[in-house]
DNA sequence: GTTACAGAGAACGGATCTAT
DNA sequence: ATAGATCCGTTCTCTGTAAC
């Protein structure tokens, strides 16, 4: 079936890619751009709010689920006429996608259980985190994680990066370092600190553990 | 400066696989 | 059975280069 190709919103980066085959047989994943994966972010979140699968969101704008799901995974930076198809099957101006790196006010819920999993690269083993929403506006950047330790968890009391983090504890007990310091958390526990000291669970005293954190950067 | 052409890169859809 | 991920072929755009 012919296609009319239209140019992409986004920069192009693979100039220096190689050929198709050997991409496709590479083991390392493919390049992704920020904006596109900021865009796909985005996207899945205006559709779980929506109640809406990948697979009903796809059909409706126009495009294949398999496409559906690299828009949202940030493979591919979707033209201007998909996000425009998209947009009108969220009912949400198309504008809301690049929302990230525009001034607004907003909101978000995220229903019971709906979390956005996120697989991170620096990711301790066995800790799971899901994402529970977003702020948009202004030039604090807040990352609300629900955070839950497997049975393969082990302690981290190496955790250090730059702001503020809030944690709750939900569920278990640990000893947790912050510093020179540690102290006993169990649930019902918070904890408020500055975290570019080093922190984190030394010891998992009672499982399962989970915990709500909450970190609070400033943007550049 | 413009046109034509070739090659590389990327969007896309369909088929298929995998996980739940 | 369903949703999401991956593979692969097709088609189109972009870019560099040569010819005029």
């Amino acid at each position: 079936m012919p296609k009319k190709q239209i140019a992409s919103p986004f920069p192009t980066l693979q100039k220096q890619s190689p050929p198709r085959s050997a991409r496709q047989k590479d083991s390392a994943p493919p390049k992704r751009s920020t904006t596109s994966i900021k865009v796909g972010v985005q996207i899945r979140a205006q559709r779980l709010a929506a109640d809406l699968s990948a697979g009903a969101l796809a059909t409706q704008a126009g495009v294949s689920r398999s496409m559906m799901s690299r828009i949202e995974r940030g493979l591919v930076s979707p033209s201007i006429e998909v996000l425009d198809k998209i947009a009108t099957v969220l009912d949400v101006p198309m504008s809301r996608f690049f929302a990230d790196q525009v001034r607004r006010l907003d909101m978000s819920h995220v229903p019971a259980g709906k979390g956005l999993k996120i697989e991170r690269v620096d990711a301790v083993k066995g800790y799971h985190y899901a994402l529970l929403g977003h702020l948009l506006s202004g030039n604090l950047f807040v990352e609300p994680y629900l955070i839950e330790l497997s049975d393969e968890a082990t302690p981290y009391p190496a955790f250090q990066h730059p702001g503020v983090k809030f944690i709750y504890m939900l569920s278990g007990r640990v000893k947790y370092r912050y510093g020179s310091r540690t102290l006993e958390v169990k649930a019902g526990d918070s904890l408020l600190f500055d975290a570019r000291a080093l922190h984190g669970a030394e010891i998992l005293r009672e499982r399962p553990v989970s915990y709500l954190s909450i970190v609070f950067t400033l943007r550049e």
